[in-house]
RNA sequence: GGCCCAUUGGUCAAUCGGUUAAGACGUGGCCCUCUCAAGGCCAAGUGACGAGUUCGAUUCUCGUAUGGGUCACCA
């Protein structure tokens, strides 16, 4: 079947005859890469039809720190062949939220204007010539040929394949435009006939390819026997044929992409070997699934708001909680490596695809807020005070502006059970509940919050103002911490509760409360909540007017 | 439906034929304690099912079931 005759060549060139490169052209502007041996060459190929999935950052993250550890190259390829589906400012937002996980290619597109390598375009609409070049060869190889079929009568085809139970698609004895002499074609074409381009598929649906993949091992799939299209009616590729050149001419060593492209994979490795290029390693990633109901499922672009990474940074979970996760999905090791190793920078890590699960594991938001948790707890006031900045900022200007106001004071919110501490406090684990947690460092909020949640306790029984009257009484902001709680026993004592926790325990009836209690009123009346942090820390911070204020208030 | 991939507790998972089947999150309990968070200790909870290979199977093979994916001039 591989001829190169006269007629062969004669349809190629009526085909493309604007086309006078070869692929030996081809391999002279993109010569094999200068790496050392072992690098591994990654790439991450997104078609810009919004934002950045967070399967997406799986993936990119995955193929960048590959590349990195091999000291290889990990470039950002931007399939654009499909016009229909593409959405403005998607390569813009995509380079930009891969900049916001620290996901920087080494080479490819890097914004939505900026490419950067040898080896480019790196938007595939931009390399329509390369791949004409191509499949020029194929046609002059009679390796693919002219389809003049229509979208009618290939659905007529389809249809009646499904009724009949047969195997759908554009094959054999179904791919009626195969075995049209090159005569005819040229006769059609010249006389204006609209066509696409298909490759000659000489494979067998009964024999099967193997290939190895890099997670899942030996791979035994039904060899590939359609003809499928490889240039549109637009003059673009389709994505099969786009990634066997693309990948070949920036050379790429690892394919690692999702696992629904494992079905396609006989059809690439068709193509590549028809093409006399080199197959790359496969890698297939797990999808990233998520609990619907009963059962679970692909992580959705259209319903799950999880599947975009935005929906983390809006929330206002540190970008290194949502690596840190991701790491822990992708290699298990990684978190009694962390814990080992609590403040190595996590780029320490070697991942490894071997170590790589096999099956989609479930996205499990309590898991990630309580690395979040971890993360966060490493953080210093500052740290913290400035992250939530920066993300409120953006998203809560009310917050900023706040904390922006006294930022001595603000730091010290975030000092409070942090710095220096020797149990640090781990109840935040997202920016955006920072707000409703501390709401009673700031008057402003602080009375909204009132003004909607009103006090937790009764606010004029008696015991809460005898409480409350007797503390002020006695309250002095001077106080080191010993003899504040010594101070508030002593008040708690003579108004009849027990000031001993397990004495109370063993005999309750015998008080009107515990200390527990006691404390509980003054927690409640100068922070509105019943839990808190150390309340002493927070009557230091707030100062004496407003906590003999809040104390009244409360009344 | 055909084909492909997968299957260890609620979730993420370790084990490269022999273990009381790790660990983490979550859950429950206890301790600590001015509340909460944290921390410490403890507990409950797993090899989908059925065959085969083997002295021995979570591990290897084959069926079955279940889940997921894929069957375009979309990627």
């Amino acid at each position: 079947m591989e001829n190169l005759n006269d007629k062969n060549v004669k349809l190629a060139n009526l085909i493309f005859p604007e086309i006078t490169k070869t692929v030996e052209d081809l391999e002279k502007i993109y010569p094999k890469r200068d790496l050392k041996e072992g690098a591994f060459v990654t790439r991450f190929a997104p078609s810009p039809t919004g934002f950045l999935h967070t399967g997406a950052l799986f993936t990119s993250l995955i193929n960048q720190r590959i590349a990195k550890q091999s000291d290889g190259i990990f470039y950002l390829r931007i399939e654009d062949t499909d016009k229909k589906r593409e959405v403005d400012g998607s390569v813009g937002l995509l380079t930009s939220e891969m900049k916001i996980f620290g996901i920087y290619p080494d080479e490819g597109v890097i914004s939505d204007t900026e490419e950067i390598g040898n080896y480019g375009p790196y938007t595939q609409s931009k390399r329509e010539e390369i791949y004409k070049i191509c499949a020029k060869s194929l046609i002059e190889r009679g390796l693919a040929y002219p389809c003049f079929c229509t979208t009618e009568m290939l659905d007529v085809t389809r249809t009646s394949q499904e009724k009949n139970k047969i195997r759908p698609g554009y094959y054999s004895n179904y791919a009626r435009c195969r075995n049209i002499s090159i005569d005819e074609s040229i006769a059609k074409i010249e006389s204006g006939e609209k066509y696409i381009i298909r490759f000659r598929s000489r494979g067998s649906h009964l024999k099967k390819v193997v290939f190895v993949d890099a997670i899942r091992g030996k791979m035994e799939i039904a060899e590939n026997d359609q003809d499928i299209v490889i240039i549109k009616s637009d003059g673009l590729p389709t994505y099969h044929f786009a990634h066997i050149v693309d990948d070949h001419f920036m050379k790429t060593t690892h394919v690692m992409r999702g696992e629904e492209w494992i079905p396609s994979t006989p059809i690439h490795i068709e193509l590549f070997n028809s093409m006399n290029f080199e197959v790359p390693t496969y890698v297939h990633f797990p999808s990233v699934m998520i609990i619907d109901g009963e059962s679970k499922r692909k992580l959705s672009k259209r319903k799950d708001k999880e599947a975009a990474v935005s929906f983390f940074l809006d929330a206002g979970y540190p970008v290194d909680s949502v690596l840190e996760y991701i790491l822990t999905i992708v290699n298990s090791d990684y978190e009694p490596w962390r814990a080992k190793n609590p403040l190595a920078d996590k780029l320490d890590f070697d991942i490894r695809l071997e170590k790589i699960n096999s099956s989609g594991a479930l996205f499990d938001q309590v898991k990630l807020n309580d690395i979040s948790k971890e993360v966060i707890a490493k953080m210093n006031s500052k740290q913290v005070l400035d992250s939530v900045l920066e993300w409120s900022k953006k998203y809560d200007i009310e917050l900023y502006d706040i904390l922006n106001k006294d930022l001595e004071y603000s730091i010290q919110i975030f000092a409070m059970e942090r710095d220096n501490a020797t149990k640090i406090r781990k109840d935040i684990f997202k920016w955006e509940d920072i707000k409703s947690t501390f709401v009673y460092f700031f008057d402003s909020l602080f009375e909204k919050y009132l003004n909607k949640n009103g006090y937790i306790f009764e606010k004029d029984s008696k015991i809460v103002n005898d409480v409350l009257s007797e503390y002020i009484s006695i309250y002095n902001e001077n106080d080191d911490k010993d003899t504040w709680f010594s101070n508030m026993k002593l008040c708690a004592s003579k108004l009849g509760f027990c000031t001993d926790m397990k004495e109370y325990k063993k005999n309750p009836e015998n008080y009107i409360g515990s200390i527990a209690d006691f404390s509980g009123i003054i927690r409640m009346a100068i922070t509105g909540k019943k839990n808190t942090p150390d309340i002493y820390s927070i009557m230091k911070l707030l100062g004496k007017d407003r906590v003999i204020n809040r104390l009244n208030n409360a009344k």
